[in-house]
DNA sequence: AAACAGTGCTGGTCTAGTCCAGATAGGTAA
DNA sequence: TTACCTATCTGGACTAGACCAGCACTGTTT
């Protein structure tokens, strides 16, 4: 006999998310195992999983792949207008940034790549892929697409630190024009193994395109990031 | 016995993305019925169900509610820095708009609108609740609330219309300052029902606040969108 | 012609399990 | 100490059904 006048889905929803509102369960921390809820809803797993997926679109929770559940930190303020990195732009909202680089070579272009640089078919480019952290958590795969000919050797640079330091330091290179591009869409199958998530799971991809302060096209990179881990802001005067 | 190398899930996604870039599922069109794909590929409808969310989390696909599956349109490209409003957005991209009242009234402003809008604890806004569409579909669910101090007498008119011409044409008010902010996150109750999508759908919300040539801050607006239906594009100079 | 009542079809929700593979932690042997 | 093994726990993938509610179409009644 049901007794619920709600659906159980939305009902799981709401008892999770109540314990959320009121900080029982704190950022980072780990949900019980899906089989415990299903005992503590008195339903069954595929019922409590579904709640369990729609809270991770809302980007209250999120899942480490055969590792559990565990409560989102709150989202980084991205702002596009002001010209900051990542490091220093989570250093600002006083947490802790780390970057791996996964790898970095010179190999031939893709068409959409050849497309965004303006380079003719069957250019070489170097492609950097690296993941990115905020306090531990892995929220974003760049890859990094860079015109060979303005950026002799970087690849025997330390690729950890941040690519417009090196590109100020070591090749005079300042970033000016820019354009994004911001598509809410599945993570890739390389982004999802990078962050070591389900592939499916929903991500926001940012392409960006840059000019150098000779209004050079120079690089472009493509950013995954998890859904729940940003949002973005943009003033226009 | 399994024969395949791949999981059921990917290799029916993998079917179905075939065919759709192949062009043989045009956009619009109707997918079979879940338990027709189940029979298909023999299996079960859920592992199904699996595959065709996984192909909307891509935004390939799409559903409206107990009517069926379909074929993603193509996103409509949302340009922020281009000062635009839906109308004249869609029409220039080929496409046909059109808009729908929900409701419109003065009513006490939540928490969150004050703050948006400046406004002291319990003032009244003018809330305009309208749903959009492009070729018929319903993508946009958008909620705007004016500051009636600015708008005197304005639920007269006819609000289908673009709000930025009737600001412009009745008021002598034209946007200048503009703030976004994007969040990827589940489609509100609200903008589920008004986009007749199931919810827990993924969505992106947009929120813009307004000042007039004069600096004025003057209303602000939240936009749901369904998240298949856009791309944003951002110029930086 | 217009209103209505069926009826079949659709996705939405749910049950009650099974088997698999990666992650983790504890213990044992080199 | 270090390396490896192993048992257990986790989510991931899947089967084989069930019932419900809203949609669209069809045929009847008014």
């Amino acid at each position: 006999m049901r007794i619920e006048t709600t659906k159980a889905v939305t009902a799981i929803g709401q008892v999770l998310q109540e314990q959320l509102d009121h900080g029982l369960l704190a950022p980072g921390s780990k949900l019980p195992a899906e089989r415990k809820l299903s005992e503590l809803f008195g339903t069954t797993r595929i019922t409590v999983r579904e709640a369990l997926l729609q809270l991770e679109a809302q980007g209250q929770i999120y899942r480490e792949e055969r590792r559990g559940w565990f409560v989102s930190p709150p989202r980084l303020a991205y702002n596009l207008m002001q010209r900051s990195h990542f490091h220093a732009m989570v250093s600002a909202q006083g947490r802790v940034p780390s970057t791996e680089v996964i790898s970095a070579r010179l190999q031939p272009a893709s068409a959409a790549v050849c497309a965004w640089l303006q380079l003719p078919a069957l250019s070489s480019v170097i492609q950097i892929c690296r993941a990115r952290r905020i306090d531990e958590r892995l929220v974003l795969y760049v890859e990094h697409y860079l015109n060979p000919q303005f950026f002799p050797g970087i690849l025997a640079f330390d690729l950890n630190q941040s690519m417009t330091e090196l590109y100020a330091r070591h090749y005079d290179l300042h970033y000016g024009r820019v354009r994004f591009e911001i598509v809410p869409t599945a993570l890739s199958v390389d982004a999802a193994a990078a962050l070591r998530v389900s592939v499916g799971s929903p991500g926001l991809r940012i392409a960006r395109v840059n000019y150098d302060q000779h209004q050079r096209l120079i690089d472009c990179d493509l950013e995954f990031w998890r859904h729940d881990a940003i949002h973005v802001g943009v003033d226009v005067v």
